[in-house]
DNA sequence: CTATCTGTTATATAAGATATAGAACATGTA
DNA sequence: TACATGTTCTATATCTTATATAACAGATAG
C-alpha cells in the first residue's frame, strides 16, 4: 500500500503517516497479520526521518492497530473488538464539525448522507 | 454564553474558544448582530492571554463567523449561506474519523446515530 | 480636551510540538 | 559474523502556542 505525504499541508506527517495506515485497515487493503515496512524502509521510501516513522507506528501500538516487536517488525493487528466507550470520543470529535455544519446551513440528513458517501469511499479504497 | 477552557487538554485554547462560540451560534444561543465581549474583556474573564483570545476571534472574523470593527467591536454575521465547497471539505475532516469507527466495528448507521445525537446535543444548548 | 473603550500591531520571551540527524543498544536471524 | 528489527539517547532547528508589555488609530462619553 503506497503512503504519500503532505510537506506543505498543516497535518503533521506522522499524524498523515498514522491516518493513512488507519484508512488502509479500513478499506482492507492492509489485514491483520501483515507485516509493514520497517521503520527505515518506509523513512527512505516516503523521504522522511527514521524518528518520524517510529512516532506513527508506536502511536498505532498505542491505539491498538499494530503489533509491534523488536525482532520481527510491526504488523497489523487482529481486528478490534466493539467498544462501547468509543461512542462518547466520536460523539466529541464530532461536536465541532457538526455545529460548524449547522452554522453552514447543513442539513442534518446531508451531513449523513456525506458520512455514507466518505464510508464508500474508503471501502472501495480512496476512489 | 460562558466559555471555559481546559487548560490541561491538547486542544490549543483559542482552538477551544473558537471552538464554543461555533457551537454557541449553532445552538442558537449566539444570534446575529449579537455583540462579543472586547478581546481585553474576555481575556480576563477567563484568565487567558489577550493574544489569545485575539487569534480566536480573528480566525473566526476569517472563517465569516464574526464581523469586527475597531470601534464597535465584535459581533456574530449575519447567517451564513449555503456553500457547496463544505460539502468536501466535511469529507476531507471525516475521512480518518469515519476510518477509524470502520477500525473499531462500528456500522455505519451507528455513526450516523451518534451524528444526530450530536446534533440535538448542540441544538438544545449542551445537554 | 481628556479619559476610556474598541481592535490592531509590534516586539520579546518561554515552553511545547514537530522534524531532523547520528549514534548506540538489545535482540533475533541467516 | 553480518545484518536486520524496534528502541532509546542526545542534539539541533523550526514552528506553534501562549504569555507579557507597549503602543497605535479610531470612536465615544464626560
Amino acid at each position: 500500500m503506497l503512503i504519500e505525504v503532505d510537506f506543505a499541508g498543516e497535518v503533521p506527517i506522522y499524524t498523515q503517516v498514522r491516518d493513512q495506515i488507519v484508512i488502509g485497515i479500513a478499506a482492507g487493503l492492509l489485514k491483520p497479520g501483515e507485516t509493514l515496512p520497517s521503520v527505515r524502509r518506509l523513512a527512505a521510501d516516503i523521504g522522511i526521518n527514521v524518528h518520524t516513522v517510529n512516532k506513527a507506528y508506536s502511536l498505532l501500538r498505542d491505539e491498538g492497530f499494530l503489533l509491534m516487536d523488536r525482532r520481527s517488525g510491526a504488523e497489523i493487528a487482529p481486528l478490534m473488538t466493539e467498544d462501547p466507550s468509543f461512542d462518547e470520543l466520536l460523539s466529541n470529535k464530532l461536536i465541532p464539525v457538526v455545529a460548524e455544519a449547522i452554522c453552514r446551513r447543513m442539513d442534518i440528513e446531508d451531513f449523513c448522507l456525506t458520512v455514507r458517501k466518505t464510508y464508500s469511499f474508503i471501502k472501495r479504497g480512496g476512489k
